[in-house]
DNA sequence: TGGACAAGTTCTCCCTGTGTTCTATATTAT
DNA sequence: ATAATATAGAACACAGGGAGAACTTGTCCA
């Protein structure tokens, strides 16, 4: 089903994933040029058109800015309805924001684990949430959202950074993340700078 | 069929079915060949090649970072087809044997968190193994034996007390109950005041 | 209305990285 | 000793990716 894309095409569609809204109106295609250290439109046009022929980018017919993300057909949660499993995208913390869609694996997560709404599953990657029980290599449920409530442990993807697991307090003009383990300190940074991508719902670890 | 692998083919296969899932993107021969100590990029393409024969291996039709584990077709997990529930007998450390409760209900253990041996679930009842990253109201997946080896963690009926979970260290002529609880201290009894109920084989935890 | 400019599209050319093949040599087993 | 297995290295072929020119289409303005 889905063609794989090559390496190239999966970094465009996670830059424009991640910054799509970052620009006042859509990008043209030399903005994006410079944006990614292309000097050449035809040659992003090239790989936008591979991301439209995958589905994953809306076909901008000669318009000008026209470029979107293609609508996400109710894909990541279930491409098998009444099938409880959900894909497993990998590590967290593992360097990079969380793929879109390359990786195929799902695994099986009892209902009770998870939520109504689209969820996947991470590695957890490092210690940084210990404290609250969640240790290296765990897996976690995550909830698919871009919003959380004060107190909730989310995925959170950090300008120029990797993405993480953190207890998240949002105030007025900041936006905290808690690792929960002693060692380590929070992070404050600009809410603009803090990008959620999921709140925990479950978690599962095996021993043998 | 088993095409009998020679050593070497082994330990490639046996490197690519652990550590595969480490890269960003599928890997390259070359990165490959660094990974397992290779100078030769021809030395290791024989070797896959005999893999792919083999059917461990989709075959990679001059595809860049085109390798991957072939789908195992047979599924060797499930011994009970389509059961993927588990007796959930209540609460350990809830003051009783587990075997006396017949509690009909049943809760859905994804096969990742059991073993191929018969299974039940209990709820964690208190903080002793919080520092193992089990929390009052975990739910545990537990292997049915009445055996351990040191170091496992295993649900433990002492005479006269409660069933409990705790770390396990047999010594001749005695066997010490390790907490993971910085407040509390490892109980030390004879042998037969001990008796092993079953081990720890996964854990699960929501959050919402 | 029509021209100028901006932006999307198509094309051809080129280079590099990477899979493939082959041959020669070392190592190990029978 | 002979065969099977492993490694190195050279040579080759081709897909992926990029540059740039040329063309088309849309937008804006006088």
């Amino acid at each position: 089903m889905s063609p794989t894309l090559t390496r190239r095409q999966q970094e465009i569609y996670d830059y424009l994933r991640d910054h799509l809204d970052d620009f006042p109106h859509p990008p043209t295609l030399d903005e994006l040029c410079t944006a990614l250290g292309l000097k050449s439109r035809g040659s992003l046009h090239k790989q936008i058109q591979a991301l439209i022929d995958a589905g994953l980018v809306e076909p901008m017919n000669n318009q000008r800015r026209g470029i979107r993300l293609a609508e996400q057909s109710a894909a990541p949660t279930s491409p098998h309805p009444g099938e409880d499993e959900l894909p497993l995208y990998g590590a967290i913390a593992a360097g990079r924001p969380i793929e879109a869609i390359s990786n195929p694996e799902t695994i099986p997560v009892p209902p009770m684990l998870r939520t109504d709404k689209p969820c996947y599953v991470l590695e957890v990657n490092g210690d940084s949430m210990i404290d609250e029980g969640i240790l290296d290599g765990d897996l976690v449920v995550i909830e698919q959202r871009d919003q959380a409530r004060n107190g909730e442990i989310v995925v959170a993807l950090v300008e120029g950074s990797d993405a993480t697991l953190k207890r998240i307090e949002q105030q007025p003009g900041k936006t905290i993340l808690h690792p929960a383990n002693s060692t380590m300190s929070p992070m404050v940074f600009p809410p603009d700078q803090v990008q959620v991508q999921g709140v925990l719902v479950g978690q599962m670890r095996r021993y043998h």
